[in-house]
DNA sequence: TAGGCCATCTGGTCCT
DNA sequence: AGGACCAGATGGCCTA
C-alpha cells in the first residue's frame, strides 16, 4: 500500500497522519504487530475474562471462535500472543498514533533546536539552509574555533579562525562560510597573513551585520556574517560572560563542553579561499576516505564550487583527545 | 538515475 | 501503563 508519508511543515497544509485515512489496516509495513506487553496472565482465558471489562469479554468470545483454527499454537511454549481483535486493533491502532503524534512533535522539537543552532551560526542564511549534519559541524568546529581563539588571543577574522570553522565541512558549506568571512578577497583588511602571531585586526562595531561580497565566488544567495556573533567571544574575554542573560547561550551554567577530539585535518578547502594543505601522512588513514563529498547545502546549489574531491569522515572516533584550556569564571 | 537529505512510521527498550 | 528515546525502514524531494 502506498502510504502518502507527509506534507512538510510550513507549506500551509495540515499534516495528516497516514493511520488518520487508513481503512483498518494496522499492521505494519511488514506485517508485524506489537507484542511485547500482550502477553496472557495468569490463570488462563477464563481468569483473563474475569479480569478484563466487558469489552474485553466480548474480544474474548471472538478468540474462542477463531481460537480452534490453531490448535497447535497451544502446544507452544512461551507467551501466547493475544489475538488482534477489532477492540484490541482500535486500541493498538489509538495507541499507535499517538505515539506518532508525540514522536513527530518529539522530532519538531529536535529540529527547532536545531533550528536554532543554525541562526547563531556565523554563516547564517535563510536562503542556503545548512544540513544537520553540517550544522552539527559547523557548531563544533565554531566552539573550537572560539576556544583556540580565547586561548591564543587569535583574532575571529584571522585565517586560522576561519581553518578551524571550516575543518571537515563539505565543499559548499566550506564556500559559504568563506564567503562570509570573505576570506581570501582582495581587500579585507581583517585578513592578514600575520594573524597567526597575534596581530589584532579591527573588529567591526558590535551587533554590526557585515555583508561580504567575494568576487571569486558568486553573489548572494550567500549568508550575512553577523559580527553579534562575536558577542560570544568579546564577552567572553577575561572569561566570563558580561551582559548576556543565560538563556542567550542556554548552556544551562554548564560551561565549556567537553573537548570530543582534537581538530581534524583539513578538507578540500577550495584553492582560490584558502591554500590547500596536504593532508598528514599519518591521518586521515586510507580507509577514512569517502569517494563522496557530502552536499551539505539542501536547497539550490547553483553557484557554487563544488567538486567531487574525496572525503573522510571529519571526526574519527579514535582520535585521541586534545586539551583545550577551559573557560574558567574569576 | 544515483545519492543526499529529509520527515514519518514503527517496534523495541528503558524509565517513571 | 504510558511516555521518552532510539534506530531501522520507507518513500518523497532535490540536485548533479
Amino acid at each position: 500500500m502506498m502510504i502518502k508519508p507527509y506534507v512538510r511543515q510550513g507549506e500551509g497544509e495540515e499534516v495528516i497522519s497516514p493511520l488518520q485515512w487508513m481503512d483498518g489496516d494496522i499492521s505494519s509495513p511488514d506485517g508485524n504487530t506489537s507484542a511485547s506487553s500482550d502477553h496472557y496472565r495468569a490463570g488462563g482465558p477464563n481468569q483473563q475474562a474475569r479480569d478484563m471489562g466487558s469489552e474485553d469479554a466480548e474480544e474474548d468470545e471472538e478468540d474462542e471462535e477463531e481460537g480452534r483454527e490453531d490448535e497447535n499454537e497451544s502446544k507452544r511454549r512461551g507467551p501466547k500472543k493475544k489475538r488482534m481483535t477489532k477492540a484490541r486493533q482500535e486500541r493498538f491502532r489509538a495507541r499507535r498514533i499517538k505515539a506518532n503524534a508525540r514522536e513527530r512533535s518529539r522530532m519538531h522539537g529536535l529540529n527547532d533546536a536545531l533550528e536554532n543552532l543554525r541562526s547563531i551560526m556565523p554563516c547564517h542564511s535563510k536562503t542556503q539552509k545548512l544540513s544537520k549534519i553540517e550544522t552539527l559541524r559547523l557548531a563544533r568546529n565554531y566552539i573550537c574555533a572560539l576556544s583556540e581563539a580565547l586561548e591564543g588571543g587569535l583574532p575571529t577574522e584571522s585565517r586560522a579562525f576561519m581553518e578551524t570553522l571550516c575543518r571537515g565541512l563539505s565543499q559548499p558549506t566550506t564556500n559559504l562560510v568563506a564567503g562570509c568571512l570573505q576570506l581570501g578577497s582582495a581587500p579585507a583588511p581583517a585578513v592578514r597573513t600575520d594573524d597567526r602571531h597575534g596581530v589584532q585586526a579591527p573588529n567591526p562595531p558590535l551587533g554590526a551585520v557585515v555583508s561580504y561580497s567575494s568576487p571569486g565566488l558568486p553573489s548572494p544567495p550567500y549568508g550575512t556574517f553577523d559580527s553579534a556573533h562575536l558577542l560570544h567571544l568579546r564577552a567572553m574575554k577575561g572569561g566570563v560572560y558580561e551582559n548576556h542573560s543565560p538563556n542567550e547561550y542556554n548552556d544551562g551554567g554548564v560551561g565549556t563542553p567537553p573537548y570530543d577530539g582534537p581538530p581534524t585535518p583539513p578538507l578540500s578547502i577550495s584553492s582560490n579561499l584558502v591554500p590547500k594543505q596536504e593532508p598528514s601522512p599519518h591521518y586521515p588513514p586510507p580507509h577514512l576516505y569517502s569517494p563522496s563529498v557530502g552536499q551539505g547545502l539542501y536547497q539550490t546549489q547553483s553557484g557554487y564550487d563544488v567538486h567531487s574531491e574525496r572525503s573522510y569522515d571529519p571526526y574519527p572516533p579514535h582520535m585521541p583527545p586534545r586539551h583545550i584550556a577551559p573557560i574558567y569564571r574569576d
